[in-house]
DNA sequence: CCGACAACCTGTGAGC
DNA sequence: TGCTCACAGGTTGTCG
């Protein structure tokens, strides 16, 4: 479900919650997520001051001061399902809500996640260490990211250009959906080898892929099925998709039916006119 | 290094 | 209604 700018809105809607108050409790209903959910997490965070939440492509860092021990951060990672949102204290857990932060002014941040692909993980120190995410590539956002890096990135690298900015080792955060869209809008046929998508279309993809992400967060995000923010109010990028999920039906821009095809086992959604190799 | 594929797990919708 | 199958926002790991 989540792709950056879905976790991003949820880190906004969270953050003046959780900045600078403490965790009374954490609740673990369920420690099998794509990796086990540390024993003793519990522990090590009751008491725990939350000084920023912050986030690094699609985790979220509780970066905590516990009461005893040393600094840490607390890693979340939605994975394909998951939402975190706010409930009530009095709100009864349901069969996928495997993870609670009770905060000590009463509110309860809930984890549900049906698939269980996602994380809940504890670095000590710097987050940015832990070797999940000390190997990704810059944040598609800030100004590390640009178009004379991805020309660079690209060069020795023949995979389809949809594949490669869909790596997190290239840059963080571009998931499917705005993968598909920011190509559209780039004008650029997914399956171009890399190494052959000229300086001035690697300057056109890395800006289409700043300002589709920018403008998918000042939409709240993207609900499909149940996506929600942390406010429990739905996102509506959904409704501007140019390519994503409209197989069949007339480009935008030229009217032509887009096509789908499989990359990397992943639906991909174009339009044969409008984007070239 | 690359691509193809499986794996993790559950829910949903389509087709029969 | 109910069964089976393909597929879904992500990521890692293996194999040839």
């Amino acid at each position: 479900m989540p792709e950056l700018p879905e976790v991003e809105t949820t880190r906004r809607g969270l953050a003046p919650v959780v900045e600078n108050r403490s965790i009374q409790r954490a609740v673990v209903r369920h420690r099998g997520m794509r990796l086990p959910v540390p024993q003793g997490l519990e522990q090590r965070l009751a008491g725990a001051r939350i000084e920023a939440l912050t986030r690094r492509g699609k985790y979220l860092l509780f970066n905590c001061v516990p009461a005893q021990g040393k600094p840490g951060a607390l890693i979340v990672h939605l994975g394909m399902s998951g939402r975190l949102w706010l409930v009530d204290s009095a709100t009864a857990p349901q069969k996928h809500d495997h993870f609670d932060l009770v905060i000590d002014s009463g509110r309860v941040i809930r984890l549900r996640d049906p698939r269980r692909f996602g994380l809940v993980l504890w670095q000590p120190g710097d987050a940015l260490a832990h070797p999940l995410l000390a190997a990704m590539g810059p944040e598609p956002l800030t100004a590390d990211f640009d178009g004379p890096m991805l020309y660079r990135e690209t060069r020795p690298r023949s995979a389809a250009i949809k594949l490669v900015i869909m790596d997190s080792h290239v840059v963080a955060g571009v998931g499917n959906i705005y993968a598909n869209e920011s190509l559209f809008r780039a004008g650029i046929d997914p399956r171009t080898p890399a190494r052959r998508v000229s300086q001035a279309r690697c300057a056109r993809l890395a800006q289409e892929i700043k300002t589709v992400l920018g403008e998918a967060i000042d939409a709240g995000g993207s609900s499909l099925r149940d996506y929600v923010g942390s406010d429990g109010m739905a996102g509506h990028f959904q409704n501007r998709f140019f390519v994503y999920g409209r197989a069949g039906e007339p480009c935008m821009r030229c009217g032509t039916a887009i096509r789908e095809l499989r990359q990397g086992q992943r639906a991909t959604c174009y339009c044969p006119r409008c984007q070239n190799r």
